[in-house]
DNA sequence: CCTACCGATCGGTAGG
DNA sequence: CCTACCGATCGGTAGG
C-alpha cells in the first residue's frame, strides 16, 4: 500500500511536514533540501519556487475537502443526516491527510495574489455548502441557532483542531471522532436541555 | 480613554499588529520599524530581540487568560453556570485582544526554549481548569460527554476562531457572543435531542 | 543533481 | 534615535 512518490511527491511531502512544525516562512529551501538529502538548489529541477509548493498543497486538499463534500450531499436525507454526513466527510479528510491539513488550514496567508484571493473565494464557497445544509435544518424546525453563519464557523472551528492531536495509531478512529463531534455539536454538553436555564435563574432574583 | 503608550508599549502594539497578520518569522525588523516611522537599529534601543516581543505578548495574554477564569471561578455554582462564566470570561480576553490573541494562539511556536516548553506548561494549566470543570459536571450529573478532555478542546477550539473576525464595531457584541457559543455548546443545534437518532436508524433496517 | 554563485535581506551591534 | 555596518542566510539562477 506503499505508493512510490515521484521526486516532486517527495519534495512535496517533505515540505509540508517542514511547513507544518516550522511555518512557511521559517522553512527554508536549504532544511528542505537537508531533509531530503540533496542541494537546496537541485529542487528547483522539480519545483519553480518555493510558494508553488504552497500552492499546491493548499489547493490540491481544497480539492479534496469539496469531493468529500460532494459525496456527503449526494445521498438526500434530513438536514440532520447530511450535516452528520458533511461533518464526517470533513473529518475523513483531516485526519487522512493531518500535515496537509495544517498547512492548508493555517499557512495559506503565505500565498500571494491572485493565489491569496481564490483560495479565500473557495474557502467561502466550501462554507456555504455548510450554510445551506444549515438553512435547510432552521426551516424545517430540525436545527435553532442564534446565527446560521455564526454557527456554521463554530462548528467547522470544532472540527479544524483535529489535526493538531490525531495520530492514526491512536485511540479514536477518525470514525469516532466524527461521530463525537456530531454528538456534542448537535445535542451539547448538557444531560437535559433545561440545565442551561440555571444560569439565567438570577434575573428572577430579588 | 486612550492610554498614553511607552515607546516599548508602542513596539509591542504594532509588532503584535504586524505579527498577526504577516506571521512572526514572515515580519522583519525593518518592516516593523518602518511601521514605527524609525530605523529598525533604534528599535533595539528599547527591546533586546524580536523574540522578546513575541514573549511579552504571549505571556502577557497566558496571564489576562488566567486572572479572567480565576475571577470567573471565584463564585461557586453549578458545573454549568461556572463554565458558562468561564467562557464569558475566555471570550470577554478574546475579544478585547484580538490581535494579541492571534499571536498567543498561532506564533508561540516560534518561541525557543525553554520559553516553547514553559508556554505549552501554561495552556495546559490553562485546559484543565476546564477540565476539572467539566469533570464536575460529569459528576453532577449536568453533562453528558464522549470523552472530557476532547469536549473541552472542542470548546477551546470553538471559542479561538473569534479573533478571525471579531470586530469592536460589529454587531455582535462580546457578551452576545459568549452567549451564543454557550448556547450552541451546552445545548447544541438540534430542537429535540432525539433527532440525532434519525441517523442512526439504518442500524435497525433489515 | 551538483558546484558556484548572485543580489537582497535578515537580526543585530558599535559608536555616537 | 541615527549612521554605518557586520556576518549569516535567504530564494533562486547559470551552466554543466
Amino acid at each position: 500500500m506503499e505508493a512510490i512518490l515521484s521526486r516532486k511527491e517527495q519534495i512535496e511531502k517533505t515540505a509540508t511536514a517542514l511547513f507544518k512544525s516550522k511555518g512557511f516562512s521559517a522553512t527554508s529551501m536549504r532544511d528542505l533540501a537537508t531533509a531530503l538529502g540533496i542541494e537546496a538548489a537541485s529542487i528547483y529541477s522539480h519545483i519553480k519556487s518555493k510558494e508553488e509548493i504552497l500552492q499546491r498543497v493548499c489547493f490540491k486538499m481544497a480539492q479534496e475537502f469539496f469531493e468529500a463534500i460532494d459525496a456527503a450531499e449526494a445521498q438526500k436525507g434530513t438536514a440532520t443526516a447530511r450535516l452528520k454526513r458533511a461533518i464526517a466527510a470533513h473529518v475523513q479528510v483531516l485526519t487522512k491527510n493531518t500535515e496537509a491539513s495544517a498547512v492548508f488550514l493555517h499557512e495559506w496567508r503565505h500565498l500571494s495574489e491572485p493565489m491569496h484571493g481564490t483560495y479565500l473565494a473557495l474557502r467561502d464557497k466550501y462554507e456555504a455548502r455548510f450554510r445551506s445544509i444549515m438553512q435547510a435544518g432552521i426551516s424545517s424546525g430540525e436545527f435553532s441557532v442564534p446565527d446560521e453563519k455564526f454557527a456554521v464557523l463554530t462548528i467547522l472551528s470544532g472540527l479544524n483542531w483535529i489535526h493538531t492531536w490525531y495520530k492514526p495509531e491512536g485511540k479514536m478512529a477518525p470514525e469516532e471522532i466524527a461521530e463525537n463531534l456530531t454528538e456534542m455539536l448537535l445535542n451539547g454538553l448538557t444531560t437535559n436541555k433545561q440545565a442551561l436555564q440555571d444560569t439565567h435563574s438570577h434575573l428572577n432574583t430579588p
